[in-house]
DNA sequence: CGTATTTGACCGGCGC
DNA sequence: GCGCCGGTCAAATACG
């Protein structure tokens, strides 16, 4: 079952080894694997190579990596887990049937190029839903999809062990709908970004074989900073225990935001990613990306916050 | 009262 | 064509 929905996917997924290791033999792999394949037909995710981890190559993988993170609910009453953490995967995710501008290279460049195929949809579809503000009826609904078929924008997803389902991320969340989930006694949650112009949209729900294990599927690119990030004064009111965390964890997310991976990221920002930040790291990877000459296979976010040692050689 | 969440209905894609 | 399923909508409801 699981093999027969990854032979129908091909892409590129990366990790360092060791943290592919770690999720592999921490049976984390599969989970994401299902959540992210989701029963959508014709994408392309490369776990297939993960699952069989022979014929890996060491350049194509990347993204894949082990963060902690903060529930939500660590803003405010004590986390019901000591030590909630994250282990974050990161893919690239399309649907074949739905590429408009394939990647000009089958690993880098796929991220731009999604990344671009996502603005395009945010930049529309504002318009249109302004259009007529009231009379957005199910006929125009459905003329609209029906001209324009929806496009599928790169997602990531990554598992968080973590009694808290909704997990902060910087951004502010508005739930739009809750699924039962086929094979899995949880439901699966439905986000989408407060922002007007942004478009991301989120999906939570927890393992089907491991309750403990919440994962996040987050889908587009933010077109705006961080709402924590824009307000430093948040963390000055939190205690200490949290703000470290959470300027762990968000950091990154926000500079992304403000000014272009090129410049806002150094060797010397340890602290730049955040695992509940896999949003903030498309954002990261989009400038990288759009930064033109900065290609990722110098492993963009990861090569300032993963041990050099989880990187691969070269 | 404004905003966020809940939840049943609806829609489209897909397999049979 | 029909049923299943994932995803989304939107009215009702809850909450601060």
């Amino acid at each position: 079952m699981e093999m027969k929905q990854a032979m129908k996917i091909g892409g590129t997924v990366g990790s360092s080894f060791s943290f592919l290791d770690q999720v592999h033999q921490g049976g984390y792999l599969q989970s994401v694997f299902d959540m992210c394949e989701g029963g959508e037909k014709g994408g392309s995710l490369g776990f297939m190579e993960l699952l069989g981890m022979q014929d890996i190559e060491p350049s194509s993988l990347f993204d894949m990596i082990q963060v902690p993170c903060i529930p939500q609910e660590a803003l405010s009453p004590p986390p019901p887990l000591p030590n909630p953490t994250t282990v974050a995967a990161k893919m690239e995710y399309y649907s074949s049937s739905e590429i408009l501008n394939p990647p000009a290279t089958p690993n880098s460049s796929s991220i731009s190029s999604a990344s671009s195929e996502a603005l395009n949809e945010e930049q529309t579809k504002p318009a249109v839903d302004e259009e007529d503000g009231q009379q957005k009826t199910k006929k125009q609904l459905k003329a609209k999809k029906a001209n324009q078929k929806r496009q599928r924008e790169p997602r990531f997803a990554f598992m968080t062990k973590s009694e808290v389902d909704h997990l902060e991320d910087g951004y502010r969340w508005r739930k739009y709908g809750q699924k039962a989930v086929k094979n899995s006694s949880f439901p699966r949650s439905y986000y989408r970004c407060t922002t007007a112009s942004c478009n991301v949209k989120k999906r939570v729900e927890r393992a089907f074989n491991d309750p403990t294990i919440v994962v996040t599927t987050y889908e587009g690119q933010h077109t705006h900073p961080s709402p924590v990030m824009s307000r430093p004064n948040l963390v000055t009111n939190t205690p200490d225990s949290v703000i470290a965390a959470t300027t762990t964890n968000f950091s990154m997310p926000m500079q992304s935001a403000q000014q272009p991976y090129v410049n806002g990221l150094s060797s010397t920002n340890p602290l730049s990613f955040g695992s509940t930040s896999a949003a903030g790291f498309l954002q990261e990877r989009r400038f990288c990306t759009q930064g033109a000459s900065l290609l990722l296979k110098d492993y963009g976010l990861l090569q300032d916050i993963v041990p050099s040692h989880m990187l691969k050689e070269e």
